[in-house]
DNA sequence: ACCTGAACACCGTTCAAGT
DNA sequence: ACCTGAACACCGTTCAAGT
């Protein structure tokens, strides 16, 4: 409240630097809505993405930003596209298939540890970033010999499963930042299993739950389903060995 | 606003009778409020379910309802952990695990076709329904000889590919209740699609989306899982066979 | 065309006051 | 113990008015 005269005087400032830097401009775009949203998401809570905090670090008031942006649906939307995007394409283009989807299924893995929110909206509403995987692994089935509706089912399998660890994942990872809180908050959810049913099977559950590593699990799933979809298609197409 | 005369009226009458028929009682319990957070929910849009279309509904104060509930995301949880737990004490007990693993993802991508507002809880936070789910496939995979971190790492791939298909799957379903709609709405997903990136290879992606059926992929996206859980097993411990 | 910022129509949650 | 309902501290979104 009291810092809203000192970003005046701060927006005068950088509109006279503009004027010789026109790269440092502050013309307000989608891009730097994007990227601003970007920064909030990734550096506060989920929840402190609000249009009030945008236009106090945009320096600019509400209907600006709904000039580049139609709703905090899409805003989220173009947010979640950004890092996605920007994740896949920096995948090296690896000539086995095998690999690729390893490395894709991997990238869209890590991108949700560093951004917990992403793994909340991949699972919402129309996502321009949910094309960008599907023609990522869609391309990798493909070389693999794998087409026409076969393709569409392990294509949905495969995504299904990357995007639902990912929800999964980044529902706990969103309260626990590092390894230790990660540890602790699993430790916690296994004393919670064993309390609510005490059954000895639910003890041995909540065991490997307390143990796993999240990553060597999510890796070992992706695992399960090139096996599944080798030996699917091998039985239909004999591999020439 | 008007109603507001009427519905203190009504609730005397309910008052008067519960005098009587004690069964009928209008006292509120926190069933009573899980239940009508799933007519809402059910009934009108996910939006909807507001503390204030609460109160309305059973005739109470704000204040009331956190006498029973501790906060939104309780009560949104404890309405999914009851429609999932009604939908898994359905399944009949099968013999064969395989069968079992099949009619629980089934049941389970039922339960959020009927309730679309449920595949997207079931990937927020510590969800009750999840240590549910996580049982009752744990179970099947401990009958297939699946043990241990072995067990953790196929019942986690599994689930996280049903609760994944079904968030992706309510996603959309949300918006387009009924089959016809269903249609309609993957038709323009596809003309997206191939508005966005229009390359040939995404140009068939998007007609197998258009042409795919949502209980048929799922289906076969569990059989991949089985396949390769079966085929990792078998490599492990060969078959008597 | 682009931006401002007050105003609108909501939320979830709290809390003094009642029974 | 259980309930009431006004009040609080927020939201996303709109829109007349400015440049």
């Amino acid at each position: 409240m009291m810092l809203e005269r000192h970003s005046i005087s701060v927006k005068m400032v950088l509109m006279a630097t503009s004027n010789r830097n026109p790269r440092r401009s502050d013309a307000l775009s989608r891009d730097r809505i994007v990227e601003a949203a970007i920064e909030i998401l990734d550096t506060e809570d989920e929840s402190d993405l609000t249009f009030r905090a945008l236009t106090t670090r945009l320096s600019t008031g509400a209907g600006a930003i709904y000039h580049h942006v139609a709703n905090k649906n899409e805003l989220l939307a173009a947010a979640t596209d950004e890092v996605i995007g920007r994740v896949l394409a920096e995948i090296a283009v690896d000539t086995e298939p095998r690999r690729a989807i390893r490395a894709i299924s991997l990238s869209i893995f890590d991108a949700i540890d560093a951004h917990p929110w992403v793994g909340a909206q991949l699972s919402h509403d129309p996502q321009p970033a949910v094309l960008r995987i599907w023609k990522a692994v869609g391309l990798q089935l493909r070389d693999l010999g794998v087409t026409g509706s076969a393709q569409s089912d392990a294509g949905s399998a495969l995504i299904s499963y990357v995007l639902g660890s990912a929800a999964q994942y980044a529902a706990g990872a969103r309260r626990s930042p590092n390894d230790t809180d990660r540890k602790a908050y699993l430790k916690a959810l296994a004393a919670q299993w064993t309390q609510r049913d005490p059954d000895p099977f639910v003890d041995e559950m909540a065991t490997q739950l307390r143990e796993h590593n999240d990553r060597e699990q999510f890796l070992a799933g992706v695992e399960i389903f090139l096996t599944g979809i080798t030996a699917q298609t091998s039985w239909l197409v004999p591999r020439s060995q």
